[in-house]
RNA sequence: GGCCCCAUCGUCUAGCGGUUAGGACACUGGCCUCUCACGCCGGUAACGCGAGUUCGAUUCUCGCUGGGGUCACCA
């Protein structure tokens, strides 16, 4: 049988960095063993679903590159891929449970059961409430209104051999009669997943460590059914620094939100990857590398916490190496952080030629927009402190002298204006310091940039000397 | 509380019976240097505890402790 294994979001808010990693280690088995990777949405809960949040995820994972072989916007043989829209299938197959006596319908109330429930733990605070069963055995009534609940065995264990933590065995007398239908009509999460898992004849699923619990019931269904049960990977958790469920309150937690931070893709994937799988010591991949080399193997069950500072450190990675991010995508991928700070066109070339002083000392693509910033924007923005502290009148008199030589310097490129200022401050008995730092603020309005000599090669002969011009006109009228 | 799972530096991890327990981030001392970075060299820092098994346990078994997940008409 061929492998198959779906990322099934519920659209209820923006794609959560979490279900990025299980997606993320699902996409990287499927890509390596020439598989195909489904996206189902799990849209049944109609009161925390929306058209807004189905356009998040899917916009979210196609700026990772996590692309899908089946599902919305691309469709597939197993159409439709939105579980709204799949309710005759769950209706007809919730029925046929029923008929078989593996289900039954309920009419016990919420209301009824949270009072049960409470009036239990005022009794005993430690007490553990299961469902009693009320209406196992009562006349069966479809016109009243009622959810249908799966018959549990109590007695025995339900088994099954999970790829990352081996044999996970629980005993069926913990398992109540699980609720399979809502009042409303609507499936609820096992039902839906284990029916649609089956129909789209999903082989494998990976997904986080919080569903192992949902793993018996599912597996339960499956027999119910008379079906195959896939085969199941959980993956340990990512936590909060503090050893919290990851959420909004403790960290950055949508993709949006690494986007926004100015972070690449595979500066996200890669930090995600390493998060409870390794490939001995190697901390950085490129995509390829990781469909080339990825396997459960080495994928280890403890949970872990987020770090910030490590994040920043690989996803720095991806933007530093020319291998990772190549001249041209890193150029593109910087653009619309520039138009952020108000520069809707940058100049390709100029671009370029910028990049590669900036990669190295730029740790996110807001940070490289802010380093380019000087590059695109004439006159350029001066720092208020690195202007009193540089452009003074006596820098005055250097600038001066500095544009003299420089208009009067032959080729124009870094390494020539490099020696001729360096001989030219030497016969001076200026230290290069001194010139460069005033020369620094002239040209870029800073105090840290760029090597001197590659801003003057970048920024051209004539724009230099016209930004070390002004400076002079700075410098002397403070 | 029931059920399930986990346990190497602060963090991410290597290790798969015998290692000076390795790497990375962070922290830190230094080098490089026109600034800021990058880079390079060095330092601090870990096998939770107790029994076994074994000639020998970080590694295998059990217990304890600690941590996490889950127990909805959410997914």
């Amino acid at each position: 049988m061929s492998l198959r294994m779906r990322f099934a979001p519920s659209p209820s808010g923006s794609l959560h960095i979490g279900n990025v990693r299980s997606t993320l280690f699902t996409w990287l088995w499927c890509r390596s063993q020439g598989g195909k990777f489904i996206l189902r949405v799990e849209d049944t809960d109609q009161e925390r679903s929306s058209l807004d949040s189905v356009r998040a995820v899917l916009d979210a994972l196609r700026w990772l590159g996590l692309e899908w072989d089946e599902g919305p916007e691309v469709g597939g043989p197993y159409e439709p891929y939105f579980q709204s829209e799949r309710k005759t299938l769950y209706r007809e197959s919730v029925e046929q449970l029923i008929r078989e006596g593996k289900a039954y319908r309920c009419y016990c109330t919420k209301e009824e059961l949270d009072a049960q429930r409470e009036a239990l733990k005022a009794r005993n605070p430690k007490a553990n409430f299961v469902y009693p069963g009320t209406c196992r055995d009562r006349k069966d009534a479809p016109d009243l209104p009622h959810v249908v609940r799966f018959r549990s065995p109590s007695e025995g264990t339900t088994d099954f051999t999970d790829r990352v933590f081996g044999h996970i065995s629980t005993p069926n007398s913990a398992q109540q009669d699980f609720v399979l239908v809502r009042t409303d009509g609507y499936p609820l999460y096992n039902l839906a997943a284990t029916i649609d898992d089956h129909a789209m004849a999903i082989s494998f699923v990976a997904r986080g460590r919080d569903h192992i619990g949902n793993t018996p019931q599912q597996i339960l269904l499956y027999r119910a059914f008379g079906w195959q049960p896939p085969e199941f990977a959980h993956l340990p958790m990512m936590l909060s620094p503090k050893g919290e469920k990851l959420s909004k309150r403790n960290a950055a937690v949508s993709v949006q939100d690494y986007r926004d931070r100015g972070y690449t893709p595979m500066g996200v994937l890669n930090y995600l990857v390493r998060f409870g799988w390794s490939s001995g010591d190697r901390e950085i991949f490129s995509r390829d590398e990781l469909v080339q080399l990825f396997s459960w193997d080495h994928v280890h069950k403890a949970d872990g916490k987020f770090d910030e500072k490590k994040f920043a450190d690989v996803a720095f990675e991806h933007l530093k190496q020319d291998r990772l991010t190549p001249l041209a995508e890193y150029a593109e991928r910087v653009k619309p952080y520039l138009e952020k700070r108000g520069i809707p066109s940058a100049d390709d070339a100029r671009l370029l030629a910028a990049i590669p002083g900036v990669r190295e000392r730029a740790r996110t693509l807001v940070d490289a927009a802010h380093d380019l910033d000087f590059y695109f924007r004439e006159p350029p923005e001066f720092d208020d402190k690195a202007r009193q502290k540089f452009l003074t009148p006596e820098s005055a008199q250097t600038l001066t002298a500095l544009g003299e030589l420089l208009r009067g310097a032959g080729e124009w490129i870094a390494e020539a204006l490099e020696n001729a200022v360096k001989a030219w401050a030497e016969q001076r008995g200026l230290a290069l310091k001194d010139v460069a730092q005033p020369a620094r603020v002239a040209l870029t309005g800073r105090s840290a940039s760029p090597p001197l000599f590659e801003v003057l090669a970048v920024l051209g002969r004539e724009q230099s000397l016209a930004r070390l011009a002004r400076a002079v006109e700075l410098a002397q009228s403070r």
